[in-house]
DNA sequence: GAATCGTGGGA
DNA sequence: TTCCCAAGATT
């Protein structure tokens, strides 16, 4: 491990690193051809990636990461984009404020590390939309370190293999130590398990119903072994959309990236009804700089 | 810890 | 049709 020692333990007491071995045997048959997978492809493209696969899709993600990497090949590129092209860019993948914090992150790679995307996990989740997951995901995929890399996909592993639980919980930071439980102790299947336990959740650990029929550790986990037992805690939440200032904020937004000239406040009016809520949500755009208001009041992306 | 922040495909 | 939910980060 790149990172401090930690004792191969999860909080119960397993320490299954075999497990790992099969899941990163099982990657070699089953992983995805993702193009951000593919040799050569650099830290920066990889952190590119990460950031929009935040909550998206891959479906989605694939044809966005390649337009914009062919735009803005490196960190320095990005950095001289203007707010209004990189939310344009950013086209619908969803929470635009991504966009945002990645050519800010840009900035910072210029400013702080000449240009060149930094290898240290602390110096990765300085960099403004860069958490806990992304700066682990950069330095393990992007430079080949070892690290536990800790998605809803492998939370959802762990909790069903390691815990024997339907579901996994609110996140916290001993994932991190249950997941080095599952990691092979080589160094190189290490960095392999990162991405084999997120794809194993991504194609077979899945949320609904998974396919344990056809899963390799099936005979070593510990929620089958359990005679896998029905989700014991609460209920989620499921995140409402229609009607929230989510939706609003997305039609507005849409407005003005198809806009190329400022817009009148009255030009807004057809998103939404709810003046009130069309009001807060565009002040609330304004607060987040995805949206500047020119001298003379018309609303526009910024910097363009 | 809980709420917030988009979007659209699939069960 | 409705509901679930997809490689999180931030406050």
């Amino acid at each position: 491990m790149a990172s401090s020692p930690v004792p191969r333990t999860s909080p119960s007491g397993l320490s299954r690193p075999e497990i790992g071995d099969v899941v990163v045997d099982w990657y070699a048959t089953a992983a995805r051809d993702l193009p951000w997978r593919r040799p050569g492809v650099d830290a920066w493209a990889v952190l590119v990636s990460e950031v929009m696969l935040q909550q998206t899709p891959v479906a989605r993600v694939e044809p966005v990461w390649r337009a914009w990497l062919e735009r803005w090949p490196t960190p320095a590129d990005l950095a001289e984009a203007t707010p209004a092209e990189v939310i344009r860019a950013w086209g619908k993948l969803g929470y635009p404020r991504r966009a945002l914090r990645l050519r800010e992150a840009a900035v910072a790679v210029v400013e702080r590390h000449g240009g060149v995307v930094p290898a240290e996990v602390a110096a990765l989740e300085a960099l403004p939309g860069v958490g806990t997951y992304t700066a682990r995901a950069v330095a393990c995929f992007g430079y080949g370190q070892a690290h536990p890399v800790v998605d809803t996909n492998v939370r959802r592993v762990v909790a069903r293999v390691l815990h024997g639980r339907a579901e996994a919980g609110t996140a916290r930071a001993a994932d991190l130590d249950d997941v080095l439980a599952l990691t092979p102790t080589d160094p190189d299947r290490a960095v392999r398990f990162s991405v084999a336990a997120m794809e194993l959740g991504a194609l077979v650990c899945v949320a609904g119903t998974p396919r344990c029929g056809v899963c390799p550790v099936r005979d070593l986990c510990a929620w089958r072994l359990a005679g896998s037992p029905p989700d014991d805690g609460p209920p989620r939440r499921v995140q409402k959309f229609a009607g929230t200032d989510r939706q609003v904020r997305g039609r507005l937004l849409d407005v003005l990236r198809a806009a190329h000239h400022p817009v009148e406040a009255a030009g807004l009016d057809a998103v939404w009804d709810d003046a009130v809520q069309r009001s807060r949500c565009l002040d609330s755009l304004l607060t987040d700089g995805l949206v500047e208001q020119t001298a003379d009041g018309l609303f526009t992306l910024p910097g363009s």
